[in-house]
DNA sequence: ATGGGGTCCGTACCATAGTCCGGAGTCAAG
DNA sequence: CTTGACTCCGGACTATGGTACGGACCCCAT
């Protein structure tokens, strides 16, 4: 599994080979030594498993809703165990997951009214192009 | 109130003087005739409840997660009150809404777990950085 | 009539997370 | 030894929703 294209890590990591890239120039990844090969420049980078676990981390977190630059910050975590720091951010995206969630269901409940008050009575304006004439929140 | 300048628009609808003008360019508001002063350009553009009910219309619609690419649809819905094409919005919006918030909870719920993990057991590396290193979902 | 703040306008820039491009180099197979 | 696929690399471009800038112009109060 060692000695990996950039394509086996992009594929490995169900991401594209552009995007391993732009990881890399993110500082997420790094960038494996280009064996100095004959000619006047180096060679094709070589990546294995760690690269791919490290890989796998970038997307898990993202799907926990961190950003990159937050990514950042944990893999760097991931080298010194500072679990503190961790349970810290941890922490912070939890409570901005709460927030987010909790707006996306204030809109979908005004939403879900707003269709069914327009599916049933078919008289005066659909209350959907006339219920955002109030204040916004 | 009719007669603001687009400071007070702005104002009334809670943004800054170049998201109205943002918006102006994006077709989601109008620009009302300058009156053609006496100089060779014209005057201060002025704008009317008409107007307000507009951005406000446009940011609630915000609030509710439409892009405003569908809020522009949306406003054009308002003056043919084309109901059936508002429910489909509406329920599009909706379905897009449940998806996001599944997929926050999840987020949420593995994050709850992993610190609440991190902060018992003090023993072995933490789990919130180890964690990630399973496939991605 | 003049000063300062507001308006008008096009254009450029910001963050985020990629995605694509073109040219040069590399590598393995035929 | 050539062909074709792949890699490397910087830079430009995408989408979304704004935000900032600079110069010209306008308008009202002093």
């Amino acid at each position: 599994m060692a000695g990996m294209t950039i394509a086996g890590l992009a594929r490995e990591g169900g991401v594209g080979v552009e995007t391993v890239r732009y990881y890399q120039r993110r500082g997420l990844l790094d960038e494996p030594e280009r064996p100095t090969g004959a000619g006047t420049a180096g060679g094709i980078r070589r990546y294995g498993t760690d690269d791919a676990r490290r890989l796998r981390f970038i997307r898990s977190a993202q799907a926990a809703g961190f950003t990159l630059e937050q990514i950042g910050e944990l893999l760097a975590l991931d080298a010194t165990d500072d679990r503190a720091r961790a349970r810290q951010l941890a922490h912070e995206q939890i409570a901005a997951l709460d927030a987010k969630i909790a707006e996306l269901e204030q809109a979908r409940a005004s939403l879900r009214r707003l269709a069914s008050e327009c599916g049933s009575g078919s008289a005066g304006p659909c209350p959907i192009l006339t219920a955002f004439d109030s204040p916004a929140e």
